[in-house]
DNA sequence: GACAGCAGGCTGGTATGGTAGTTCTTCGGA
DNA sequence: TCCGAAGAACTACCATACCAGCCTGCTGTC
């Protein structure tokens, strides 16, 4: 996942955008785990550029609660806060089953296929064990909702509340029964899509999500360093 | 309505932090109004500061959509975009109608004292013509519902969504009549939930969200200078 | 040996000079 | 008069230097 949806002005491409999106893989991917010390000097050298443009994207990732920047002392990758966990998936349940109302007001056996093809990727995916694969199938698989409810840039929304939810999944969404279990949510979603049964589809939807909460318990267990509270 | 809410972080208030909050009130308040055009220098000068902390203000102020950054060309406050408004809309509809849920399902009538409160003082605000005491308890209200519903951080999503919005109210909802409109959906709103009636109660929220669009026609024609598209 | 106090080395915050890219103006030629 | 090219006058971007808190660790004293 990129950001590139962001700079939908026809802007030059700077230093502090490229030294942004670079520490930004790096974190969602955890290869900069939470808690890691980061200093505007030090990023500068190994980038070799002046601390100015690091310092932008210092900003802009405190911004988006990746980064904690604490004045005259350090700028730490932020520990995963449940409650802020917890909150994200309030906002995506929000927007999500508004999107499934209005997707199941709106869909078409046209787009069926779509669906179809998706799913039967997402399965292959879990079949073959490919985790990164099987998580893009997901984000597609919940973009082509929101196209069907033709709220494309409501996505976009979920997408950037989820940015902070990533490092979470990243810990432990590489089960195989995890994904299984998601698979199946996914059937069960289009398939009530599918037969127009609103009220089904709300139900299957909140328990779709609901799921984070055995995400985040088996995370916090496992890796208490990358939390806060 | 200020941002404080957002340095959870004990961290130190810096001169950027100033500039920034000053030109964001500048902007929402309709002061800078849609379309003008800000140099780091000319408000660095302005402000007795150097370029620095301006041109961090600029980046919050971009990522915030309230800015439109152009390198090497110019910074100009953004023009009021109709898609996006109703986006906004959208994502605030879908947190609110689930918010209101859980009100519904959470509400006491230990609350009643407060909710009445608040009423009255929005009534006596619409009589006074005082429009921005008025919008302050327009948010109050909201909030009010965020902290039956157990759910106060939700009010702050609402709110970073509603900043974009509110240039668009700053331009309408002068008018006495829209005022009291409110007003009533604000009565009806209280009183569905102190009886319990969740259709009811979602109904009505539904409506009351969707005068934007009044507002928004009305906006569009009389200020038109101030849309893109 | 324990502890207070100071010094030095960190941090991020601010100021300023210079650079590259864009736009506007102006001046000369057709 | 009109058009175009050169350059002046902006712009935001980047590099560098300096500053003010904060923390740590050494040192001197009791």
């Amino acid at each position: 996942m990129s950001v590139e949806a962001w700079d939908l002005e026809t802007t030059r491409r700077t230093t502090a955008d490229d030294i942004f999106e670079k520490l930004r893989a790096d974190i969602v991917s955890l290869d900069l785990p939470p808690g890691t010390k980061l200093s505007e000097a030090e990023v500068a050298r190994k980038f070799d550029v002046s601390r100015q443009p690091v310092r932008e994207a210092f900003i802009r990732l405190g911004n988006m609660k990746l980064l904690r920047i604490q004045p005259q002392r350090a700028t730490i990758v932020r520990r995963i806060s449940r409650s802020e966990i917890l909150e994200s998936r309030f906002i995506r349940t929000a927007v999500e089953t508004e999107i499934m109302r209005l997707a199941c007001e709106r869909y078409d056996p046209v787009h069926e296929k779509r669906f179809k093809g998706n799913l039967k990727q997402q399965k292959a995916a879990v079949a073959a064990g490919d985790t990164d694969r099987f998580n893009t199938l997901d984000y597609a698989f919940h973009r082509l909702i929101c196209e069907t409810a033709g709220c494309d840039f409501a996505f976009k929304t979920i997408a950037e509340n989820k940015f902070y939810v990533d490092r979470l999944c990243m810990l432990s969404l590489s089960s195989k029964a995890g994904q299984q279990e998601v698979y199946e949510d996914h059937v069960g979603i289009f398939e009530r899509l599918h037969a127009g049964d609103e009220a089904g589809l709300i139900a299957i939807t909140r328990l779709h999500l609901s799921r984070l909460n055995e995400t985040l318990d088996y995370a916090e267990k496992q890796y208490p360093a990358y939390f806060e509270d």
